[in-house]
DNA sequence: CTCCTTCTGTTCTCTACCGGACATAAAGAG
DNA sequence: CTCTTTATGTCCGGTAGAGAACAGAAGGAG
């Protein structure tokens, strides 16, 4: 996992530019559960992930939960903050502990509005999360629990990077907006079809496409937009 | 209504630009459910919204569908387009008749990439929607479906710019992604408790105050990002 | 007017999931 | 080793909403 340290969007940069970035990017470690940027605030940096995976998640009143954006290696976890002065009503960590290239968030900023090529990057990064945001606003109300676990555990191997992950129900549960016992049951279920193997949070996933026929059509209209903008 | 059919995205645009784009913009009358956009493929026309309401939904293989995304007057309809390659998954329609102005696709795109003041208006209405779209992600899971349909009916009346609109429950469960019949209870519901009051597809809402308060908190989150970006 | 379509109201069964409580079991700390 | 914490299993009543069927009611077309 840490042989290919690589940020997708950065490697998509042009040669030139992309080394001169290099030396401004400062390698850190993503430990369990930090912080990425607090809702309603300017982040302090900017985080091109390069393992491990972000889950920007929906906090409401009531102390419900959901997730509304997950990154992996592939994007800009801030994109969305470049694009404007609106404040993100969410707050994102870190999922899975992983590596990062960081920058301060103003440079990149400046970077943003001065380098064409990452400009643009950035713009198709945007466009690939909204999408498939779009896609996951309307699994949340049309697909159950099943379904969405399977779909989500798909995204969250393809992220990661391999097949086996240490993630509690406790924290799923949060991740799909469901309770604890719910996610009990299906999580069950998928094992019992010997699709996944879990125990006291280490998940491995024993049978990829079987659990994405388990999933609903959302994984694979996902999987097609994810990648999208790194060519 | 039609009194004040204004954009606000072109209206927050400088004076001689604004004036420049003036010609080559064709106002049109937008035609209950006319699509503007199909999935998977380039719009023709670009769309500055200036009355009515258009809506994105989500349509899955079984023929469940679930809106992702409404726009009315303060935006672009196509304005994800312009940041990359993706394919939407989409489809844009018109939900409540108005009007727009419209300009072949292409030309926008060229203004996109060359205009400074449209590239940033158009940046703007994308953060804005996409936090819209994660709340609304979020709230599509946790919010139940009167919640949901207060909170529908007063974004409808935020971008239509009035308290009468002509919407059956029909149509209303397939935005909200539920059943008919579930959209009469709840519907009924809100009309016992004088907050709207509709037959036959008329609705009216008489109380939006009360309304809010029937709502979930995601109409305030929502209200607030939605407006954002002009000023 | 009558016919026909559209929209709404209602009922009933069935299921997923909530919301809470409690038991067990594994891992880790000491 | 024991004690504590963390993670999971399970049970159970309650409820929102799916899913299907049917009745009525309003409007429009002829």
């Amino acid at each position: 996992m840490a042989a290919k340290a690589v940020n997708l969007l950065l490697a998509s940069l042009p040669q030139p530019y992309r080394d001169s970035l290099a030396s401004r990017l400062k390698p850190i470690s993503l430990p369990l559960k930090i912080v990425l940027y607090e809702p309603e605030e300017t982040p302090k940096y900017a985080h091109f992930v390069t393992s491990g995976v972000a889950s920007i998640v929906s906090n409401m009143a009531d102390g419900s939960t959901a997730e509304v954006g997950i990154w992996g290696n592939e994007g800009l976890v801030e994109s969305f903050h470049l694009l404007g002065q609106a404040r993100v009503p969410n707050r994102c960590f870190v999922q899975m502990e992983g590596t990062a290239l960081r920058m301060p968030y103003k440079e990149l900023q400046a970077e943003f509005s001065q380098s064409e090529a990452m400009h643009h990057a950035v713009l198709q990064c945007v466009q690939s999360q909204g999408f498939i945001l779009g896609q996951l606003a309307a699994c949340n109300r049309l697909h159950d629990a099943e379904q969405r676990l399977a779909r989500w555990l798909l995204m969250v191997r393809d992220r990661a990077g391999g097949d086996t992950f240490h993630l509690t129900q406790e924290f799923m549960a949060t991740m799909l907006g469901a309770r604890r016992t719910t996610v009990t049951q299906v999580a069950g279920t998928l094992q019992k079809h010997q699709l996944i193997r879990y125990s006291r949070g280490n998940i491995t996933i024993l049978d990829p496409k079987g659990l994405e026929k388990a999933s609903c059509e959302c994984y694979a209209t996902v999987r097609n937009l994810y990648l999208n903008y790194y060519r």
